[in-house]
DNA sequence: ACCACAGTGTGGTCCGACCACATGATTCGA
DNA sequence: TCGAATCATGTGGTCGGACCACACTGTGGT
């Protein structure tokens, strides 16, 4: 294994990665906290001894992972506040990498169906009398019958969304999310709207509340899984977990 | 809900917005694949009529998402190349909202078991004979007595990844690695090296490839939470999926 | 007290220039 | 003739400067 000169190709380094570098390692150390402010960009490129140019090259890197926002103009709200959530850039992250192949349609729905089914079983569990309420009041509010298709997705992600979020990972709801997202806005791209019809979507909503509001996790996780094979049928490969009756 | 005139606050388009959103819609319709390689940055900003430091900012930001790599120099190895794995660019995201405290360490971890112990039951069930020569390959060669610390982390990667593989899904190995990733370069910035002893993790690696081999999914489920476990002492959060005592 | 206005500082954009690098054609020498 | 040093070319990387639009802020005037 260890035959050889074998030399490494020799690390470039460029301006820019070294500023994204500096600025990870306030953020790693704690120096650097969500809600602060970064200096301006000529001050932080001379600070430095770079170029503006490098300074903002890295603030694009850092915009695109979610970790800071940028506002022009003056004030409280102008300059490079440290904020943001992961979501949005793992979307757009999935979502070109799946135009450009690297894994299928078919992968994204089949993890985000195997992180929902463990979320949906933490809800059964660990849900609050307040935390139902809620899910009953979207539950509710999707049976309205003249509601705008952007509408009822709005209320669909927040339904599951906010089951994610009483599995009590930050990370998993965010990851489900993230997959959901991917997958909406591929297939807004490719096929039609709405495929199934809502109605089956609503009663499949119904049935995983129950199941959350009857503290049983098994039959959350089923009602999760046949819901979403309703709801993206073009997708062959769904498995199962535990009942396989191969083998 | 639709009350009262509601503005939206005015979408801010900048140009390297553009510019991402046209090498994006490039890719989604596939006139750009995986492997081709861009126009040079100056002629790619006259036509698309932005400056160069415009066309830059886009290319630092898909380079941030892992989509593409930039060389300099002359040849078929220089200029911007589609390629990339999402794998990098995730651990990036990751790492970073970690030290913003957007989610916790123990989120990442449970995740990754949460995930894990799904792709091995795929492995247990779909592993060939030369995949299990593989996993058998990697644990024997992590018996070597003096194993450099680095090595022996790359096989350990290598055994995992290569599970996670066997699952069929190449999301769900772009995810395992990440967040295994993320969680090692954390705990490399605040404790010291390795903490259990190597030996009950290879203990372990043998139980799960011994359930793998044995085609009990159920078995090496239970063999990787074990293992992660081990592995991450001081996560206090691992849940158990189905066999929970409570309740 | 109120309002209009210039001042100031922010990010956004662009231009032009130069550098380091890798390649390929060219030229010069043996 | 063949080889090797050299130059030309084109790439991304970096820099400084300049200008713009914007948003706030203080300072005038009314």
């Amino acid at each position: 294994m260890t035959d050889g000169p074998d030399w490494r190709p020799v690390k470039r380094v460029r301006a820019f990665e070294e500023v994204v570098a500096q600025i990870e390692e306030q953020i790693a150390s704690g120096r650097l906290r969500a809600g602060d402010k970064l200096p301006g960009e000529r001050a932080l490129a001379a600070a430095l001894g770079v170029g503006r140019p490098s300074v903002r090259e890295a603030m694009r890197v850092l915009e695109a992972m979610g970790v800071l926002v940028a506002n022009p103009g003056s004030g409280p709200e102008a300059g490079a506040i440290l904020a943001g959530s992961a979501g949005p850039a793992l979307t757009g992250v999935l979502g070109l990498h799946l135009g450009l192949a690297n894994f299928a349609v078919d992968d994204v729905v089949e993890t985000r169906l195997l992180i929902e089914s463990w979320a949906v079983e933490g809800a059964a569990r660990h849900a609050g009398e307040a935390d139902l309420d809620r899910l009953h009041a979207i539950v509710a509010a999707m049976d309205d019958p003249d509601l705008s298709p952007d509408r009822f997705n709005e209320l669909d992600t927040e339904f599951h969304t906010t089951i994610a979020e009483l599995s009590g990972n930050a990370l998993v709801t965010t990851f489900m999310r993230a997959l959901r997202d991917t997958v909406r806005r591929h297939q807004r791209r490719a096929v039609a709207e709405l495929g199934p019809d809502t109605g089956a979507l609503r009663a499949d909503h119904r049935a995983i509340l129950a199941a959350i509001v009857a503290r049983d996790p098994r039959a959350a996780a089923d009602a999760v899984a046949a819901h979403l094979r309703r709801a993206y049928p073009q997708v062959s490969r769904v498995r199962e977990d535990a009942p396989s009756p191969e083998n």
